[in-house]
RNA sequence: GCCCUCGUGGUGAAAUUGGUAGACACAAAGGACUUAAAAUCCUUGCCCUUUUGGGAGUGCCAGUUCGAGUCUGGCCGAGGGCACCA
């Protein structure tokens, strides 16, 4: 058999590929984006998904005649870059840009539809130069702001640690104790659009209801109220939020914050410093917060309570109250909430119950824990006999009435903290003045440009240290400044790059107003669910705020349609020595028996999991693409299972994939070759025209809802159909026109064959989508299902729209069905046009 | 703890949205071709029957329906998100 050699044919096309421009002036504009990479050195599997997906949209949206924008880029910024520059004793640029290279041709092996004449790149000045313009359009609107934040803080290293950065309470590079300090830091006033982010959620049609979720529950909106308590014998308040102001005749103590001013104020002893020194004890990482044992502190404050004048409440330090969410107080009723109950147990204090449950409505019982629920309300004075939301309705309008307190919502999101005491990002254009003062840099002087001779191997910030890279002056006074030395979080370089792509060369702006008012928004955002949250709420946050800067940008959502696609998995392998070994340093027998190839001893077999470096489960794209060919590994990647969910690296899968490309490419040779001059029978040639328009349907309709799986089963029945229709009496060329649809039909999954084929077949529009034949769609027979008693008995290939009749007597002449009906009675007949019909007979 | 999603053969999965359960693929077993291997092709896959056939069957238990993988309620299990958010 002949064998088509992959190598030379995908050599071939990707020479035409380069920079493939899908633009149709006349159609629809369609934004086809996929997540741009972190240039980490080499493409990994998920690339090889994320991309693969993006490319059969990209392709079949331009055949379909859209106007499609497909560009790539990279995120280049970023903290990997300073940690291989200081171990090789490179510069972060060096590495970057080779990295860049290296996977822009790996890319370009899986012959991708990108035009790569949009690049861009994070770390290009010609990129952050825009976005330092950007920083100070939102300084101007009041959406960047400078506050004091706890830190974890590195003393060794000198530095800010992400959350994930510390590992049990130590620097995961320095190994030391990692401390909380507070810092002064930059912010983007993300929360004056919490209302407006979570709002807008609802518009998001093309989103993932999970992702919405999740940033619903980010975002965090309760509505509740404000309250103040009078602390007896102080000429002062105490203010604190609740979203239960209906159980306020069930408080039992008021519980503050150790952060909180009042703390500052009050006769505290050696006792209040030791009940501190405890609290700080219990670390910051959110697990151990919330895992701690709750610890009070009893001040000898005690408030009044607003409705009941002889009721004295005493009010404790606590430290599960937060004090950067509501106003770092609360008041504790301990018969409704959980945590106030476990107070209440361990201080003593009492549980009086205010709502009643459907189980136990008075109060005489002692309660076991605490009552969420809903309930009559009870032991609270003019409440009693209200349902839980009537009396929240009550009770805050006679707050309101006496002038303690207010409705107020609140919200769980939090400012975004920008600052990073980095080398390898964007330089914040900001300038401290001799007075005290902090301005914005001038536009004129942007970029502000990271100095190449930065010393990363001492500790600390790297710019910070730099002997005179912060020096410079005010422009307007000519006054001598010092520059901020923090870099951009480098989660800003992505929440604006969608918006460069439609004019990546302007010098002048960010982005071009019209460009930007065309392509946008994004149509379809291909990415991984771990972005849920943070990358696409910034990015959201950024639409918003733009279009609070620009009265001429016209969207407010980045992206219209957003497919999260899942990871690729493979299993894990561990030698008996207990260290992880790569796939191919393991042979695994018919029995699922591994060994280690090296010095056959036993292997163990560890469930499959996400490819990461740390464990070697890992198959490298760039191996398998010599081996098998890019096409094969975009089948594969995309027949096993759906986008959306995760799939299981097999080499096998591969394999066969590669088979059966292979017999795609010798069914095109036997219809290119063939030298006999059948003559089309024509019933035979109608019957099989049907059916590839059917498929041409079925596979369409795949494409557009995202079953890429579903389509590839497709193209196995059709080529199974294809290789049997070959021995009718069908003519070359209408095997050669047909076979043309499919190929057309395989461009967006293996854009090579396809390709090569659609060359040899002479297709002169291999760019053009094969047309249905919707008229031919309907007139194909349909499978009528014959059923007794709800049990199916045949099934019948009939003429479409048969009526009930026609089918009755159908079915008492030919159907096997018949044998359970004769002699029967039939009391009842449920009929089904072109699906169903089922008898109902008595059953003795 | 709270919220969400999902449970279909040995495996990955399909099922026109309430109408033939297991398409398609991987793996396995058996067979054909071959001196042999590779490659290729075919068959099988729960129970009863020699076959024609018949029956059970989509995590478990109930319900709605002529008909349930799909809808409702309860239970069990897996995965994910949030995690002292008052």
């Amino acid at each position: 058999m002949e064998r088509v050699n992959f190598q030379v044919i995908e050599k071939k096309w990707q020479e035409k590929f380069i920079s493939s421009k899908l633009y149709n002036k006349k159609g629809k504009k369609f934004y086809c984006l996929e997540m741009f990479p972190y240039p980490s050195g080499k493409i990994h599997m998920g690339h090889v998904r994320n991309y693969t997906i993006g490319d059969v949209i990209a392709r079949y949206k331009y055949m379909k005649g859209f106007d499609v924008l497909h560009p790539m880029g990279w995120d280049a910024f970023g903290l990997p870059a300073e940690n291989a520059a200081r171990m090789n004793n490179l510069k972060p640029k060096d590495w970057t840009q080779e990295n860049i290279k290296i996977m822009k041709a790996q890319l370009k092996m899986l012959g991708l539809s990108i035009d790569w004449d949009l690049e861009i790149s994070t770390c290009d000045e010609s990129y952050y130069k825009h976005q330092q313009e950007l920083f100070i359009d939102f300084y101007n609107q009041g959406l960047v702001s400078r506050k004091e934040t706890y830190v974890n803080w590195d003393p060794v290293e000198k530095t800010v640690l992400a959350n994930e950065q510390v590992i049990n309470g130590k620097g995961w590079r320095s190994n030391a104790v990692v401390e909380r300090k507070k810092l002064s830091q930059w912010f983007f006033n993300i929360t004056k659009f919490s209302n407006e982010l979570l709002k807008d959620l609802q518009k998001l049609s093309g989103w993932p209801e999970k992702v919405k979720l999740m940033q619903k529950n980010w975002i965090g909106k309760s509505i509740g109220c404000e309250l103040n308590f009078k602390i007896i014998g102080k000429d002062k308040d105490i203010s604190i939020f609740t979203t239960r102001p209906d159980t306020i005749f069930g408080a039992s103590f008021i519980a503050i914050s150790v952060d909180h001013e009042i703390c500052k104020n009050f006769d505290k002893g050696q006792d209040f410093e030791k009940f501190k020194d405890k609290c700080s004890k219990i670390g910051t990482t959110e697990e151990a917060l919330a895992n701690a044992e709750k610890l009070g502190f009893k001040t000898e404050l005690f408030a009044q309570h607003p409705f009941l004048k002889d009721k004295k409440i005493p009010i404790y330090v606590a430290n599960f109250v937060l004090m950067d969410y509501g106003n770092g107080a609360i008041f504790g009723c301990p018969a409704h909430d959980q945590r106030d109950f476990d107070f209440a147990k361990k201080y003593e204090l009492p549980v009086i119950r205010v709502v009643s449950s459907k189980n136990n409505s008075n109060n005489g019982e002692e309660m076991k824990e605490a009552y969420i629920g809903d309930g009559k309300m009870v032991n609270s004075e003019f409440l009693n006999n209200l349902d839980v939301d009537e009396a929240k309705k009550k009770i805050i309008d006679k707050i309101e009435e006496k002038k303690i307190g207010k409705k107020q919502t609140l919200f769980r999101l939090k400012d975004w903290g920008i600052s990073r005491q980095r080398y390898w990002g964007c330089p914040i254009p900001m300038i401290y003045l001799e007075d005290g003062s902090v301005v914005p840099v001038d536009k004129s002087e942007l970029p502000i440009k990271l100095p190449n001779d930065a010393d990363l191997n001492s500790s600390g910030n790297p710019l910070k240290n730099h002997p005179n890279w912060k020096k410079t002056t005010h422009k307007k006074t000519g006054k001598p400044a010092i520059r901020e030395t923090d870099t951009l979080d480098t989660f800003v370089d992505s929440s604006w790059y969608f918006l460069r792509f439609c004019s990546p060369k302007n010098k002048n702006a960010p982005y071009d107003n019209d460009k930007v008012n065309y392509w946008m928004p994004v149509d379809q955002y291909i990415g991984g669910i771990e972005h849920a949250i943070l990358h696409l709420l910034y990015s959201r946050f950024f639409m918003k705020a733009i279009k609070k800067c620009n009265s001429k940008f016209k969207y407010s959502e980045p992206f219209n349609n957003l497919f999260t696609q899942g990871m690729v998995c493979h299993e894990t392998y561990k030698d008996q020595k207990g260290n992880w070994l790569y796939p191919d340093e393991v042979k695994i027998n018919s029995k699922k028996e591994a060994i280690k190839i090296l010095d056959k001893s036993e292997v163990k077999i560890g469930p499959s999991e996400s490819m990461s470096k740390s464990k070697k489960n890992t198959v490298d794209p760039e191996t398998m693409i010599k081996q098998y060919g890019a096409d094969s590994v975009r089948w594969f990647i995309l027949s096993d299972s759906p986008p959306e969910k995760d799939i299981q690296w097999s080499d096998t899968g591969v394999f066969s994939s590669n088979k059966f490309l292979q017999k795609i490419w010798n069914l095109n040779q036997t219809i290119l070759k063939r030298t006999d001059t059948k003559k089309d029978n024509d019933k035979e040639k109608k019957i099989f025209e049907e059916k590839i328009n059917l498929y041409v349907y079925k596979i369409d309709n795949a494409i557009n809802n995202f079953q890429f799986n579903v389509a590839i089963a497709q193209f196995y029945e059709v080529y199974r159909y294809y290789s049997e229709s070959i021995k009718l009496e069908i003519s070359t060329k209408v095997l050669a026109d047909n076979i043309i649809k499919i190929m057309k039909l395989m461009i967006p999954f293996t854009p090579h064959l396809a390709h090569e084929c659609l060359s040899n077949l002479k297709c002169k529009e291999a760019h053009k989508w094969p047309k249905i034949d919707v008229k031919v769609l309907e007139r194909i027979k349909i499978n009528m299902v014959v059923q007794v008693n709800g049990k199916t008995r045949d099934v019948l290939a009939i003429k479409k729209d048969l009526s009930q009749k026609e089918l009755d007597q159908l079915i008492k002449k030919s159907s096997k069905a018949n044998k359970h009906l004769i002699n029967k009675k039939i009391i009842k007949t449920i009929f089904i046009k072109n699906k169903i019909i089922n008898y109902i007979i008595n059953s003795q």
